[in-house]
DNA sequence: CTGAAAGCGCTTACAG
DNA sequence: CTGAAAGCGCTTACAG
C-alpha cells in the first residue's frame, strides 16, 4: 500500500515543483502530520530538546525513519543566524604550504562543528574579493584569509556587522585585523648570517614579488643581515619576482655569471628553491643554498637541502583558534602573533665558497 | 544627524538580539523602506532584473549604499532550494595527492559558480558517514566522495532526494554510483613487467590496507604480472598494512633481509615510497624501485625514482564535471570511468638486480 | 513599471 | 507535556 503521506509517493506535476523546490524531501510538517503531532514537538525530537514523553517520541522516530527525514540546514541556519561554516581563502589549495595550513585549520573548525568552505584566490586581489564578500553573502560565522591583495577595507562593513576575520601569512592591508605571521625577517636574517658564517661574501637572494608582505619582510632579512656582516650588496644579488621557473632560472644565471658571481643563495620560498635545486642539478655546479620553507624529501637529496622552516600547520591553528575566540566573544583589540622560524642544517647550506 | 532607518543606529536592547539574529545587518526591507519602494523592487534591482525605471533603481542603490546591504544568501538559497555549494569529502586535504585534485575540483565548481565545502575522513568511514551526511542536511546540491568507508547505502536516500554524487579514486560500496578512477590495476601491472623486462625475479610489494580499493587492485596488478611472466610469489614478498613509516620500514626490511631477498620493490603509493627511499638512503644499499603516484622532486634523487604515475587534477576534473553534468539533469545509468596511467623511468626502476 | 501576499522549512516566544 | 502563531530574509506567483 502506499502512504500518500510520504511526498515520494505524490503525483509529482510541474506546478508542485515550484512549492517543493528541495525535491519532494519531507520536512517536518509531513513528519508531524505522519506521526499525529504538532509541528514543535518534532522539532523537540529532532533536536533532543526534553519535554516529550516517551511515546510521542517513538512515534515521531518512526515517521522520520519511515519519510526518510533529514532536518534542512538552510531553512535552521536562517532562523538561528549562525551558519556554523567559515570561510578559509589562500592562493591555491594545491601548494604543499598551503595545504597543511589548510587542513590545520579545517580540525579546528571540526571540533567546534563548524563547516569549512575553501576557496583559491590564485593569488588576484579581484579574484579574492569576490571569492571573500560571496562567502559574507553566505553569511559565513568568521573567516580566514591568506591575502592576495593589500586593501581589505572592502571587507570593514562585513567585519562590522559581526563576520569575525583572521589573517594568515600575511597581514590585512589598510585595516587593522588579527593576524598570524611567521618571523619572516628573523628567518632571512638567520639564513644570510649562517651562510655568511660558513665564509660567503658574495649572497644572493630570489624572492617572490616584492609587492607580497612575506617576500618584502625576507629581502629586509637578507639585506639587514648582510649590512651586519659589514657585506655591500651588488644590485644584481637580489631578484624579486614571480616564481616562474623561467624567471627564476634566469635570475640565477644572471647571478652565478655575472661580473660578480655569487658563491651563495637564499632563495625565498619553496617554489624558488625546487627551481634553484632543479637548475643546480642540470649545471653539476654545486653551490651554497639555503631556502625558506621546508619541503618534503629536502633531507634525501645530495647535498641535503639546508632551509628555514616554518610550521603551516602551527599557523593554520593559531588562526583557526584567533578566529574561534573572537566567535566566543573575545572583543580585545586586533592582535599579531608572530610564529618563530627554524633552520634546519642539511648539508647545502654548509657548502663553502667555491 | 544619525539615521534612524539605518539598523546598526537602531539602539539594541537584548529582545531585539533575537529578531535580528544577523547581528544588525539590514535588509531588504529597510533599503525598500528607505528608498520608499516596495520590497520586490529592490529583489529586482539586486538581482538585476528588468522593469525598473533608471531613477528607481538609482534610489534603491543609493539606499543599498547607505545602509551598506548585502544580501542573505540563505535565505535566497531556502526560498530558491539550490545552494549552489558542493561537498568534497577526501582522507586529508594535506596529502600531496589529493591537493591537485581538490584543486581541479574547486575550479571546475567556481565554473558553474559553486562554492566547494572540504572535508577530511581521515580514512575514518564513521568520520566520512557523519561529514557527507552533514553536508546533505546543508543540501549541497552534489557531492564528489574519496570514499573510507566501503558500504554508501546510507547515501541512497539523499541520492533519491536529488543530491548528485560522484565517487573518486575509489568506487562506492553496496550502492550504484558514478566513479572516476584510475587505472590501479594496469599500472601495476606496467610496474612489475618493468622491473622483469630489467632481469627481476624476485620482486616485493609493499602496499596500502587491503581493504581500499586502490590498494588491492594494485596488488591484483602485480599478482597478475608475476603469474605472467611465470614467477612465483613469495609469501614474504608481499606485505600490506597502514603506511606508517615504522610498519613499512619493517616490511622492507623483512623483504629484503629474508631467506628468499627481493632484488627489486614495487612501492604501492606515494607515502609508501618516500618511506622506502630514505630507507634505502639510510642504508646505502641501493635496489630498484618503481613507486605508484609521481611526487615533486622524483627526478631529482640520485637515482631518480621511476613511477607509476596519475593525473590527480584530471581525476578532480573529470569527477567535477561529470557531477555537474548530472546537475544539469543528464539522467543516464551511472558509470565509471578509468583514467590511464603512465610509466615514467627515471633510473631507479632500471637498476638491474644486485 | 511596481508591490502586497504567500511561502521556503525551520526556530522562537508564548500560551495552554 | 504539547502546539499554534509569528518570523528569519529572501523569491515566487500574481494582480494592478
Amino acid at each position: 500500500m502506499i502512504d500518500r503521506t510520504c511526498p515520494a509517493n505524490r503525483k509529482t506535476d510541474v506546478s508542485d515543483q515550484s512549492r517543493r523546490p528541495y525535491g519532494n524531501r519531507p520536512t517536518m510538517k509531513d513528519v508531524a502530520a505522519r506521526a499525529g503531532v504538532g509541528l514543535k514537538t518534532v522539532s523537540r525530537v529532532v533536536n533532543g530538546e526534553p519535554g516529550v514523553t516517551p511515546d510521542t517520541e517513538r512515534r515521531v522516530r518512526e515517521s522520520i525513519t519511515a519519510l526518510g527525514f533529514r532536518r534542512n540546514d538552510s531553512a535552521r541556519i536562517l532562523r538561528k543566524g549562525r551558519t556554523s561554516s567559515i570561510g578559509l581563502v589562500l592562493e591555491d589549495l594545491a601548494d604543499p604550504f598551503y595545504a597543511p595550513l589548510s587542513r590545520a585549520v579545517e580540525e579546528v573548525a571540526r571540533a567546534h562543528e563548524t563547516l569549512l568552505i575553501n576557496g583559491s584566490s590564485a593569488e588576484d586581489p579581484e579574484r579574492e574579493e569576490e571569492l571573500v564578500l560571496a562567502l559574507c553573502a553566505r553569511r559565513v560565522d568568521g573567516l580566514v584569509i591568506i591575502p592576495a591583495s593589500d586593501d581589505h577595507r572592502y571587507l570593514e562593513p562585513e567585519m562590522a556587522a559581526g563576520i569575525a576575520t583572521v589573517f594568515v601569512d600575511r597581514p590585512a592591508g589598510q585595516i587593522d585585523a588579527d593576524a598570524v605571521l611567521s618571523d619572516n625577517y628573523g628567518g632571512a636574517r638567520a639564513a644570510v648570517a649562517h651562510l655568511v658564517a660558513h665564509g660567503h661574501r658574495r649572497i644572493g637572494f630570489i624572492g617572490d614579488q616584492a609587492r607580497i608582505h612575506t617576500a618584502a619582510e625576507r629581502l629586509r632579512g637578507y639585506r639587514d643581515a648582510m649590512a651586519e656582516a659589514g657585506l655591500a650588496v651588488h644590485p644584481s644579488w637580489t631578484a624579486m619576482g614571480s616564481t616562474d621557473p623561467g624567471r627564476v632560472g634566469a635570475a640565477l644565471g644572471a647571478m652565478r655569471g655575472g661580473p660578480e658571481p655569487v658563491t651563495a643563495l637564499f632563495a625565498g620560498n619553496n617554489r624558488v628553491t625546487v627551481t634553484v635545486v632543479r637548475r643546480a642539478a642540470a649545471d653539476g655546479r654545486p653551490f651554497a643554498l639555503i631556502g625558506f620553507d621546508d619541503f618534503e624529501l629536502a633531507d634525501l637529496l645530495s647535498p641535503g637541502i639546508t632551509v628555514i622552516a616554518q610550521d603551516p600547520a602551527a599557523l593554520g591553528r593559531t588562526a583557526a583558534q584567533t578566529l574561534f575566540r573572537r566567535l566566543a566573544g573575545q572583543h580585545e583589540v586586533p592582535k599579531r602573533v608572530e610564529l618563530t622560524t627554524r633552520l634546519i642544517p642539511r648539508g647545502s647550506g654548509e657548502l663553502p665558497p667555491e
